[in-house]
DNA sequence: AGGTATTCACATGAAACTATTCTCTGAGTTAGG
DNA sequence: TAACTCAGAGAATAGTTTCATGTGAATACCTGT
């Protein structure tokens, strides 16, 4: 019992996090470092709305953890204030994230969505969605105001329900007699707009915004002002930033997971009971992080791709020289659904499954020839040995072997 | 020896099938007028 | 009578199978020296 206190005692008295929510991923700070260009940008943009007119369509790219939805977000709240300084109230803005699994998936989730947000109601299922949408004009018509809809990660929605949606929403505006629309995109991928309605692209580009990535020394600055706040005094060691950074700007320079690195590796030295967060701190951070989101994935991958997974992680190691071909870890899957009672997929989608695996960097494979022995894809297992053994288990109980 | 043709063991593509989830429609139900 | 609810029909979707075609190089098979 005394190791409760030891662990208590930890949390109490060595409390070198003065706050540590600033480093978490939805903490949003007063200042945007490196940002002022595309701030300005944005406030420009979407000015028009303080004064109840509608501003421009605005689309926004960059590659994750390079500040977008801060941004956009930091500028909507601005634009807010500022028109309830004024008394008015004629501008709505809704913020929308379309990643989210089973709340704007679909079209008619996201319309719901909105209606939510603005107050009303729709039942989850059941109705037409031109109803829905009739709902909605209706919602933000009553009265003469500006609505600003944000739809960040637009990307991974239109993804899964075409851009047919995505016109829908521009053409509002046509049929409104008091409201305005304005939509706001935010998108990760960089070619999104290449594979889109022209119609659509051109009513919902009709401004752009490109957030390029952090370099080192950028990350470096946000790290320090967060890091400020978050952390006492003297709590990291020489370099502990730089590091950070570094190890961020290797990753197109995310910020997101500089920050991530920082509290990681300060959760790390805090739960050691250490004074100070050192550079092994990042390594081993550095190391959690990337087995943790391994894990995470591995763990919440479908039945079947498991399986697969499970037949390459025996074949590992312990088969013979020369590596690991789609032929044996077929034959080795076989074996495994045997064992655990699945039923066995084709040779064809598995073949697929480890074009997936790849493409989740679980994996490594290159596709040879092997002469008279046929054409194949050489396969590499890419996880440590450490994360291998908590894989295995993870896997073991999620098959009950 | 040098050149061609074969052949292997899958890769890669396209289309079709299937089970599940969504959307839509109309009938039935409810509640207010 | 309008609004709501719900079951079932029909459409969309994801996961998979079937069928078809493609591929790089070791090996087999020629061919002429």
């Amino acid at each position: 019992m005394e190791n409760l206190d030891k662990i208590f005692n930890s949390f109490t008295s060595n409390n070198f996090f003065k706050n540590k929510s600033v480093l978490q991923s939805n903490y949003s700070p007063d200042t945007i470092p490196h940002r002022n260009e595309q701030v300005e940008a944005v406030a420009s943009i979407l000015a028009p709305s303080l004064r109840g007119e509608k501003a421009s369509n605005l689309f926004v790219y960059g590659k994750t953890g390079t500040g977008k939805t801060l941004s956009v977000q930091y500028v909507g709240n601005k634009i807010k204030e500022r028109v309830n300084e004024m008394g008015k109230d004629y501008l709505k803005i809704i913020y929308l994230n379309c990643k989210l699994k089973k709340v704007a998936d679909t079209e008619y989730r996201i319309l719901a969505e909105l209606i939510h947000e603005l107050g009303g109601s729709v039942p989850a299922t059941g109705l037409p969605t031109d109803q829905v949408y009739n709902k909605f004009v209706e919602l933000i018509d009553s009265k003469k105001q500006i609505i600003l809809i944000i739809l960040d990660e637009i990307d991974q929605a239109v993804e899964k329900i075409s851009d047919g949606f995505l016109y829908n929403l521009t053409r509002l505006n046509s049929g409104l007699k008091n409201a305005q629309i304005t939509l706001v995109g935010i998108s990760n991928s960089l070619t999104f707009m290449d594979n889109i309605d022209p119609r659509v692209r051109s009513s919902l580009g009709e401004e752009e915004i490109v957030f390029p990535p952090y370099n080192a020394l950028q990350l470096q600055d946000i790290l320090h002002e967060r890091a400020n706040s978050a952390f006492g005094e003297k709590a990291l060691d020489e370099g502990v930033i730089a590091k950070c950074a570094a190890f961020a700007a290797r990753e197109h320079g995310d910020a997101r997971r500089a920050l991530d690195l920082l509290r990681v590796a300060g959760e790390l030295a805090e739960r050691e009971g250490s004074k100070k967060v050192s550079l092994k701190h990042i390594d081993t951070a550095n190391d959690k992080i990337e087995r943790d989101k391994m894990l995470y994935v591995i763990e919440n991958e479908p039945k079947q791709f498991q399986l697969v997974l499970k037949a390459i992680t025996e074949l590992d190691g312990n088969s013979e020289e020369g590596g690991i071909f789609t032929g044996d870890v077929y034959n080795k899957y076989e074996e495994v659904c045997g064992k655990t009672g699945n039923d066995v997929l084709t040779q064809r989608r598995v073949s697929d499954i480890l074009a997936e695996f790849d493409m989740l960097g679980i994996i490594n494979t290159r596709v040879i020839s092997k002469g008279r022995q046929g054409r194949t894809r050489e396969i590499k297992l890419m996880l440590a040995p450490n994360i291998k053994v908590k894989a295995q288990e993870i896997l073991n109980s999620a098959l009950d072997l």
